[in-house]
DNA sequence: TTTAATCCCTATCGGATTAGTAGGGTAATA
DNA sequence: TATTACCCTACTAATCCGATAGGGATTAAA
């Protein structure tokens, strides 16, 4: 299941890609727009802007921005951030691996060999997609 | 994430898969040899009974068995059975569709459109295998 | 210089889910 | 009839999620 964080994340991120990049966005803005917690969407915004996707300016007329160009933004980096890791379980995980410990050899395993094919095709949609394709 | 329940699960049904169909297998066969706790064990067999992917027979020399041929099960039922929803969220499910309460319009929806990508690859690669294919 | 808007950070909390445990009931077979 | 093994219910500890609360720091504008 697709956290609400994620979805939220990826709302907000498609919002501002809709936007004029030079001019901050508040969030109370994209909250209403959006329907989302301010509070809730606070903390979304925050780990996009540690992860360097976002960026903020703050005081009176501060807000977020996307620090480049939505075309720019690829769906991999924006999961990761917001999702965490993209493969179904940390065996097949590029940027999340672990072993399990249940299972002696990864090769001769069922489970492993179904969610490395899911993974390596929901990678692949994901490379492909930047910001700019789903806020058209 | 796939829970373990799943990824128990699936490993219960290719070893099934890869012994003869006409002698029932007792759970604790399974479970030594896919290392997975009795109990737990049991209770994910029990549902894929339900389902109708297994069947079973009590008392001395009972135990579990496939009720199909291998190669005519698909990953589809088993998922669906085992982790339920194949689409990261219910906007874009088949089986378990749910609206978002949130979202005015599905059709301009950010997630929605790319989940839908995601679910459409991912359903393919589960119609497109079988338990025989896993169990090789 | 003051004020108000806005981002920034930490802590907390209820509810849901998960993974696993325990214990006993029931049916089938030798 | 004794044994084996499935069947079912209930419980629990741990974890995660979504949300809330409250204040602190920074900046722009009056």
């Amino acid at each position: 299941m697709l956290s609400k964080k994620t979805k939220y994340g990826i709302k907000a991120l498609t919002y501002l890609a809709k936007q004029d990049r030079k001019v901050p966005i508040q969030i109370a803005t994209i909250s209403e727009s959006e329907n989302i917690s301010v509070k809730f969407l606070e903390s979304i915004l925050l780990s996009l802007r540690k992860s360097g996707i976002l960026g903020s300016k703050k005081g009176k007329g501060g807000g977020y921005y996307l620090l480049k160009d939505a075309s720019e933004i690829k769906m991999t980096s924006v999961m990761r951030v917001l999702e965490g890791p993209i493969a179904m379980i940390p065996c097949v995980s590029l940027n999340f691996y672990e072993k399990c410990d249940d299972c002696p050899d990864e090769n001769a395993c069922a489970v492993n060999k179904i969610m490395l094919k899911v993974r390596d095709n929901t990678l692949e949609i994901f490379r492909n997609t930047t910001l700019a394709d789903l806020s058209n």
